[in-house]
Formats: C-alpha cells, structure tokens, sequence
DNA sequence: TTTGCAATTATTTTCGAAATTTTATTGGGT
DNA sequence: ACCCAATAAAATTTCGAAAATAATTGCAAA
C-alpha cells in the first residue's frame, strides 16, 4: 500500500455526475483485483484515507458495497479486509460459474433472439482482434483485452432472459477473473486463448449447447490448472 | 412513513458487539419487505433520519448494502428508492429461482451427505410444528413461521457445496418473500402448503432428484398464481 | 401558450472531529 | 512461564454541519 490515488468522482456511464464513493469504488476493486491489495489485507480507514484522499463516509460506502461483491469481507465493529483467496475457495468458484453459465448458456441459446446474436457475433470480433498482451516480449496487462474478454462471457449468457442470472454470473465472472490477475503476475504461460474462445463462440452461435457448455467447462479448468500449476504463495493455505 | 424506529445496535449471532449501520439495514430490510416502505418509494435521507433516528452515515451504509441485495435501487447523486416490484419482475425472478434451486438440490441430493440431511429433517419437521398464521380467524402474520419457512427452502440447498450458489438462492428467497409479504396483506388465500413442503422434503430426504424439483417448481409457481390471482395493485404497471 | 433561463429551495453527499470499540502493552500475581 | 486486570494506544463508527447537486419555482421572451 504505498501509491496515491486522486479522488476524482466518476461519471456515470450515461455522462450524468457520480459520486466520490463511485469512484473509489472502482479504484478499489481494481487494486483489489490487480493484488496491489493483498487478499486477507486489513483495510485501515487512515490508510485508505491517506491512499486515495477520500474520506471516511464514501471510503465506509464503497467497502460495503465490495463486501457485496465478494472483494472484501465486513464484520461489524472490526472493520474490512481483502476477501482471502485459496485453492478451496476458487475450486468452489469455479464449480459454480460452470453450473450456473450452463443455465444462461442453455437459455441463450433457446431464446436469445437475433439481438444476442448479434451481441455475441460483435463481442467475440472485438475480442479477437485484441492482443491479450500489451507487449510481445512479455507479459504486460492489456486493459483493454481483459475489458472485451469480460465483454465476451458476458455476452455468451446475455440471452438467458433473467437480470439475476447475468448479475450472479457476472460477480462470479469478476471473482474469478481476480484469481487469474493475481496469478498471472506470478506466470504468463504459453495459451491459445483466441482458440478456445473461438470454440465456444462458434458452438454458441450455431446453436450447439452441449458443445458449447462442454468447451466452456474446459476452458475454466484449464485455466484453474494453469492457476495451480505456478507460484500459488498469493493463495492462503487451505484450513 | 408514520412510525419510529429506536436506534439500537444489533448484537451479532455470536453475542459480539453489532453497529448502528447493521441495525438499521435489519429495520429497513424487514420494512421494505412488509411493504410499509412502498415499491418504488423515496428514501429521502431526512425522513429517515427521522423515522429511524439514525445519522446519515449509518443510513447510508444500511442502504448501500440493500441496494447490493436488490432490495432498494441506487442512483448516484439521487439517493435511494424501495425497488420496484412489477408482474415482469416477479416472473424472471421465480423463472431464475426454479433454475439455480434445481443445480443446487440435485447437488445436494447427489452429495449433501447424512449432515445435510439431518438438517433438512430438523428444518422441515420445525416447519411442520408451526402454524401459518399466529390467528385461526383471519391471517396474522406470524414471524416464526416465515423464519423456519425460510430456513426450511435453505436446507433443501445447504448441501450443493457452493456458498456461492446458497447466497444467490437465498437473495432470490428473500426477494420472492418481499412479493408473497406484499400479496398476503391484501388476501390469504386457502393453501395447505404443509402438503406441499411435506411432498418436497419427502422426494429429497428419499433422493429422487426429479420429484423434489418438480414438487418445488410448482410449489413456486403456485405462490406466484395466488399472487397475481388476488389484488396487484401493490405492483407497479409492466413497461 | 410554450420554452428557456435564473434564482431559490430541497436533497444528497462529504467532511473531519468526537464518541465508541478493539487491540496492544504493561504490571502484578501465581 | 502463564494468566489476568488495568491502562494506553490504535482503529472503527457515528455525528451533524458544510459543501455539492438536483429539483422546483418564477419570470421574461418568443
């Protein structure tokens, strides 16, 4: 916890103000996420001030809605930490996300529509044409590829017909992701990603669920694999 | 908005000291789902300031953290209103709740174990012991009937394995509650769901998957017809 | 009558100090 | 060496006023 952030409030997608509890809300998660902030970190509110400049009541606002999400854990009286992160914790996420984007997958698939088509059919062109490095000699993270990855899963289960749905998968989406961040800084294997995305994009689109399930699950285990097969010292021991 | 509210902490399950924050997220939640803070309220800070007589910094935590359950709807720099509650709505949450509680009963069944279900039993013959209403005459509401109700459809699911999928099932559980409160204030309607909640327990307790799911889609489906078959004016017009 | 703009009022959000609670340290007893 | 109580220090939570923003009202121009 060393860096300075400017407490600058978000604008809102649609141009209209946001609040400084927004913003530091996603200044937040993305450290969070990045493993600038470490899981199972005390979250000190004079260091959080000192951090991101902002004071206590949006600062106390944007860690109860992360503790929502699952990037921080709350309990009353002793204030927030970063969510742990262990081998248990993401096995069971992982489970999860495969039961629950084959429902949505299963859904879109039977009713989605052209609209989700085409959703789909744009998500995965933008994807494709990203690089997932932003360097060729190593890697350095890309932004904009993680951005249209999440874009593109995103879009796989838009059709199901259910904001619930999409709001589950899409916290499940972001855990998961936050495991991938955190390890990929230790190791940067050698992957097809643009393949299996392919694989499943087309299976999607043609309407083959089972194929496209099946490509799916695969695609999440082999990235747990490859998670747990580097340098896993940023996971706590299982108890 | 007539009532006060005293401003007491809430102790947590393990006797440790609660905040002011916790306290008043509990009020405020078990208001809105009573239907005395009305779909699609305002929740203009001075009035609940005083009708809970908390600051605004408690307040707005409690808030932030129902807005994460779906409970109250967020918007930057124009505060908080009671979520809405529309015909539309309470078909795509009941449609997504048969799906995630199918993954999660399955699952239990296939791997919950003898703990599972000796939960299940306690829940389910707790359940039996309780009547629906606390008056024979005319519907009272009766808290502990709606606590061991709850605590009933969680154990069918607490042996999936996933707290993630638990949590989702049980916001979604929650969320259909707030609709079936809403409706019985306005008729209660002859049901034995006793037989209902005996036939579901039964086809889990003896592991066949499918009569379980099915006794529970139709269990949910009928709640949803006694809903929309009595006065719906508490439902805002579908868009 | 309608539209646009400025001023006023109402509401939301934030600030930073005070109050409350937890954690760490110290000293004494066994 | 271990345990307990008291105290001090650190951290969390809350308060209520100030700052910032949205909504409403009133007036003038087209």
């Amino acid at each position: 916890m060393t860096s300075k952030e400017s407490p600058e409030r978000s604008s809102q997608a649609n141009g209209e103000r946001g609040t400084l509890a927004s913003s530091v809300y996603e200044k937040l998660r993305s450290d969070i996420m990045a493993g600038e902030l470490k899981p199972g970190e005390r979250l000190r509110s004079d260091l959080l001030r000192d951090r991101y400049e902002v004071g206590n009541s949006p600062m106390r606002e944007a860690l109860n809605r992360l503790a929502a999400d699952g990037m921080v854990s709350r309990e009353d009286q002793k204030g927030f930490r970063v969510a742990d992160a262990s081998k248990d914790a993401l096995a069971e996420l992982v489970k999860t996300r495969c039961w629950l984007e084959e429902v949505a997958i299963r859904q879109s698939i039977a009713g989605g529509g052209t609209e989700w088509e085409e959703r789909l059919v744009l998500a995965f062109h933008r994807l494709s044409r990203t690089p997932r490095s932003s360097s060729e000699g190593a890697y350095a993270h890309n932004p904009d590829w993680e951005t249209r990855h999440r874009a593109f899963h995103l879009a796989l289960i838009s059709g199901c017909g259910s904001k619930w749905l999409i709001g589950f998968c899409d916290q499940l989406n972001d855990q998961a992701e936050r495991y991938r961040q955190l390890a990929v800084q230790k190791a940067y294997p050698k992957r097809n990603e643009l393949d299996e995305h392919r694989a499943i994009f087309e299976a999607a689109i043609d309407g083959r669920a089972d194929d496209a399930i099946a490509g799916l699950n695969a695609h999440y285990s082999r990235t747990v694999d490859i998670i747990l097969a580097g340098d896993t010292d940023f996971l706590s021991p299982t108890r």
